[in-house]
DNA sequence: CGAATTGTTGATTCATTTCAATGTTTGTGG
DNA sequence: CCACAAACATTGAAATGAATCAACAATTCG
């Protein structure tokens, strides 16, 4: 979905182990990064200050648009899990305009699926409620885990419950009572990082998402 | 610094009512909008939901870059005060490679710096403290309000109590409690929906940050 | 296997929401 | 331009949900 004709501008493919980092603000910005597999979390350092986590990445998605413009890095990329990203290069200042319109055409429309997603991020972190935001938080993982085929019902979480905290602006306490809570109510299952979903549909409603249409085949 | 060669592409100069709605998903995607004067609030109405706000727009700034990709809008974009914008027609399916690689271009570099925003939203979102979120918040507006020069400290609030608070995802009563708390502590006076910050660097280091480079002329 | 990291649970404190009442602004028509 | 009503904002008191502090359990990784 994300790899139409962006993959011809693909150089080539590198792996990432867990804990190392893609990007940070004091490299060079050369390439955004497609996230081919693993997963990433995104973080905004600032000197005397507790880490920002402020996103997480998986395969399908794209790393390092934010820094096209200024052409520099502005937060760190980080590997949760042993992953493998391709660059996309960007080339030289101005350069841009050179390329083809089908590559400009295509990096339009990932950027503006992007900013939908980041979009509905907002939705996600603008709520009230601790159940509600890692209702949705969880929603959002079991999707993306599964680039494109609907959530997910059984997965390994790759970020610890502290960065999920970190990221909702939740205490970790808060984040590992919910999904107990979660485990008991039997909307699913947490057994350490692994996840299984039992009623997808309740943890949908908590999300806040609308049903998707019912697919039922005609009588 | 939205304004270069986007302009070529702007057909026509729209002014819409406080209260008027410039896109809403059962209209057809057209164009994007690029926010002249005044200002916008984004919402995401779900049936049976209470609406939620998840954007606010400035002069300078781009509205609808979400609906390039899928071509439709997916939210509601209500004008908080009589404002106006410019139309930038999209075309039809397609047609977007056959821009100028020059349009292109400066549309890829305005989709990342907004990506960049939206990031920063996610980390002002993504915090604990209803104080951090409050003072995050101004610095914000302060800063969008005056496309460019540095944060406004004189300006008039554009959104309720109430849409600060849907945004934030805080209760009304906090917000209102938060902003007296703001005017006892010296940090900025609100009469109302005027505000006036008093201590800028304060309502900086409240908001998380970092201090800008001090401009001393060398001695 | 064992140490270190990560995760859970309980008790308490504190911040924020909620409910309720009152004050203030805004916008309208006379 | 003023008076008025409606919308919006503030404040207080009580209830609640989440943070913090602290101890312990489970998992991960070398």
């Amino acid at each position: 979905m994300d790899e139409t004709l962006l993959d011809a501008v693909v150089s080539r493919r590198v792996s990432v182990k867990k804990g190392e980092v893609l990007t940070d603000p004091s490299m060079s910005f050369e390439a955004v990064f497609s996230v081919k597999s693993g997963a990433f979390k995104t973080l905004q350092q600032v000197p005397g200050q507790r880490t920002k986590i402020i996103g997480f990445h998986f395969p399908g998605e794209l790393v390092g648009l934010e820094a096209i413009d200024a052409r520099r890095h502005h937060y760190t990329v980080e590997a949760l899990v042993n992953s493998s990203v391709c660059e996309l290069h960007m080339g030289k200042v101005g350069e841009l305009a050179e390329r083809s319109g089908e590559f400009q055409q295509e990096m339009i429309l990932a950027m503006s699926r992007r900013i939908l997603h980041d979009q509905q991020m907002q939705a996600l972190l603008g709520v009230q409620s601790a159940e509600r935001r890692i209702a949705a938080f969880l929603y959002s993982v079991a999707t993306r885990m599964n680039a494109g085929h609907g959530p997910a019902t059984e997965f390994r979480l790759p970020m610890l419950r502290e960065d999920v905290g970190n990221y909702l602006g939740l205490a970790v306490e808060t984040v590992s009572r919910m999904l107990s809570q979660f485990s008991q109510r039997g909307i699913a299952s947490l057994q350490g990082r692994n996840v299984t979903i039992s009623d997808l549909p309740a943890l949908r409603e908590m999300a806040g998402h609308e049903e998707p249409p019912v697919l039922t085949s005609p009588s």
